[in-house]
DNA sequence: TATGAATGAGTCTTCATTCAT
DNA sequence: GATGAATGAAGACTCATTCAT
C-alpha cells in the first residue's frame, strides 16, 4: 500500500545529490568500491535514479572524481593567489599547507583522486598536474630543484595526514621547508 | 585415473604459489580487484585450490598483504643495518632511498600496502609502523623533529615514484635531505 | 513559456508519426526489438508522446502492425483489380509478383507481418487471410488446387526476396507459374 | 531449511539439457525472446547454470541455433541420399517433402533458423545454403532454372506449414512439382 | 495536453562459496 | 586432498509505465 511517495521533481538537484554522494563515497571507500546501490542509498534516491542520470557506473565515477578535482583545483588557485601576495617563504607555505591539512574535506578530495590515480592511468595525469602546479608556484623563488623537493615533501605531508589522525605540527613543516629551500634561519624564527 | 597428471603433492608450495600470485596481483590491480579466478589463473592452479587453502577471499587477500608486508619489513631491516654502518647522513640516506626507488619490486610492494591502507584501517597501523621505524632510525642523528620531516619527505618520494615513471634525481634528494637535517653543506657538495 | 517552441498541436498527426515510425522499425528490427525510446527517437517526438497515445507498448506494436496490414491489404486489392482486367495468366501474375518483389517497401511490410505471425497467433489469421485471398483470385481461372500451389509458390518468392538480395528472375517465375497452372507453353514463350 | 538439494554432477548432460531447452524455446518463442531465466526454467536447472556453461546469452543462443542447424543438415543429407536412389522425380520429391512437413520437430527446427535469419545476417548465409543445396540436388535432373523454382516452392510449403495447422496435401504438391519440372503427366498418374 | 523525470521490475553477468566426485 | 561443477547473491543496466509539472 504505502509505496514510497514519488519525490518532487528536481533534475538538477537530484543529479547534484547523486554526484555529491558518489564523491563522498569515493573519499570514504575508494573508487573501486562504489556501486549504484551504495550511491543511491547515500543520496537517498531510488536505485533507478543513479542510472537515469549517468549512463554507466563509470560515467558516475568520472563525474564524482571530476567534482573532487574541481574542489582541489579551486584550492590550488586560492593557494597560488595567497603565495603571490605573501611570497613563497617557508613560513607562508607551511602555514598554508598546515591549514589545508586541517581542512579534512579538501584533504580527502585531494587524496581520493591521487589514490584512485594509482590504478587508473587517466587520473595519473591529473595527479601529476597538481604536483607540477606546486612546483611552478615555488620555482620562481627557489629554483626548480628545491621546488621539486618541496612539492615532494608537501605530497608526503598530505599522505601522512591521510594515514594518521594528527597532521605534522606546523613548526616541523616550517623548519623542513626552510631547510629544503635553503633559507638561512635565524634563531629568532 | 589417467586424468591430466595431477600436480605433485606439495601443499606448502602450492599455498605459497597462490599467495605469491595474489600478492603480485595486489600490486598490479589493487586489493579490490582480486578474485579467486584471477589468482588461480595467475598461479596456474585450479580454482578449487584457492578456496582449499584459504577459507575466504578475505583470508587470501590478507595473506597476500602479509607477504608484501614481510617483504617491506625485510627491506626496512636491511636499511637499518646499512644506516647503522654508514651513519644517517643525507648522502647515505639519499643513496639508499634512490636505490629503493629504482627497485620496482620493493617499491610496488611497499606502495601496494600503503595504498590499501588508505581504505583499510587494519593496514593503517602497518603503514604507520614503517614511518615510525624510519623516524626511529633517523632520530639519534637528527632529533625527532627533523627525523619526522625526513620520513615525510621519503614517503613523498615513494609516492612520487608510484605516480611518475622517473624517480626524483639523486642530487635533489640529497640536497633536500641535507636541508631537512640542517646539515651545513659546502658548495663543493 | 519560452521553452523550445512546442510543436504545433496536431494530435492525429503526431499519433500517425508515431505509428509510422513504429511500423518502420518493425520491418527493420522486428517486433520484439521495438521500445518506446526507439520509436520516440525515430518519430522525433518526446518519449512521453509514445505513452500518451498508446496505453501500453503492446498497443503501439499492434497499431504498427495494423498499419502494415493495411498497406498489404491495399496492395492486395490493387492486385486483384489488375488481375480482373488482365486475366490470371502465368504471365500477368508473374509480372505482378516480380514488380512487387522489386518494391522493397511493400515487400518488407508484408514479410514483417508474416514474420511476426510466426510467434504471434493473433497475426497468424492475418497471414492466412492473404494466402486465402490469393487463392481466391486464382481459383476461377485455375481451380483451387493449382491456385493453392501457386499461392504457396508466390509465398516462397516473397521469402526468397526477404533472405536474398536479388529476386528470382521474372522468366523463372513465369515458367514455374505456367507449369503450376498447367498451361501449355509453346517453345516460343 | 529445505534448500533445493544440489543436483548430481553431470557437466555434459547438463550442458546438453540447457542447449536442448534453449533450442526448443527458440522454435517456440523465437530467438529474440529467450532469456537465461526462461531457459533455466525449461531445462530445470538453476539460473546460474546457464551462465556457467555459456559465457554470454549470445553464446547460448548460438549453441541452440547450431543444434537446430545440425538437425536440419542431417535431414538434408538424408534427403539427398534418398533422392540419389529414387531419382528426383516430382513424385519422390513430393513424398519426401510431405513427410518432412508432417515431422513437426524437423520442420520447426528448420523454420526457426530461417525465421531467425530474417533479422540476423549471420544466419542468412545458413538459410541460403539450404536453398542452394536443394537447388543442387534438383539441378542434374531438371536444370538450374526449374530447380530454383522448385526450391522456392518447397520453401513456400515449409512456411505454409509453419503458419497453418494442416500441410498442403500431397497430391497438390506432386502436381505442382510436376508442372514446375515440366514433366509430362499421363492421366494414369 | 505535453513532457520528461521517477521508479522498480526484470535482464545479463560475475563470482564467492559450497560440495560432489 | 584435489578439482571443478553447482548455486545464489549481488551488481550493472534497460526500459515500461506512472505521474508531477
Amino acid at each position: 500500500m504505502s509505496v514510497a511517495a514519488r519525490r518532487k521533481r528536481d533534475p538538477e538537484g537530484r543529479r547534484q545529490a547523486i554526484v555529491v554522494a558518489a564523491a563522498e563515497l569515493v573519499t570514504e571507500v575508494g573508487v573501486e568500491a562504489i556501486t549504484h546501490r551504495l550511491v543511491a542509498a547515500r543520496a537517498d534516491v531510488p536505485l533507478g535514479a543513479t542510472t537515469q542520470y549517468f549512463d554507466t557506473l563509470d560515467d558516475l565515477r568520472d563525474a564524482a572524481l571530476q567534482l573532487l578535482v574541481a574542489h582541489v583545483d579551486q584550492q590550488m588557485t586560492a593557494t597560488r593567489e595567497t603565495l603571490a601576495v605573501q611570497g613563497a617563504t617557508a613560513q607562508s607555505v607551511a602555514t598554508l599547507i598546515h591549514a589545508a591539512l586541517v581542512d579534512a574535506t579538501s584533504m580527502k578530495a585531494d587524496r581520493a583522486v591521487v589514490t584512485a590515480a594509482v590504478h587508473d592511468p587517466r587520473l595519473r595525469a591529473m595527479a601529476r598536474r597538481w604536483s607540477g602546479q606546486i612546483i611552478d608556484m615555488l620555482t620562481p623563488a627557489h629554483g626548480i630543484e628545491r621546488a621539486t623537493a618541496a612539492a615532494v615533501f608537501i605530497d608526503g605531508l598530505l599522505w601522512h595526514k591521510q594515514l594518521n589522525d594528527e597532521p605534522v605540527p606546523l613548526h616541523i613543516i616550517e623548519t623542513a621547508l626552510a631547510g629544503i629551500f635553503g633559507e638561512t634561519r635565524t634563531p629568532a624564527d
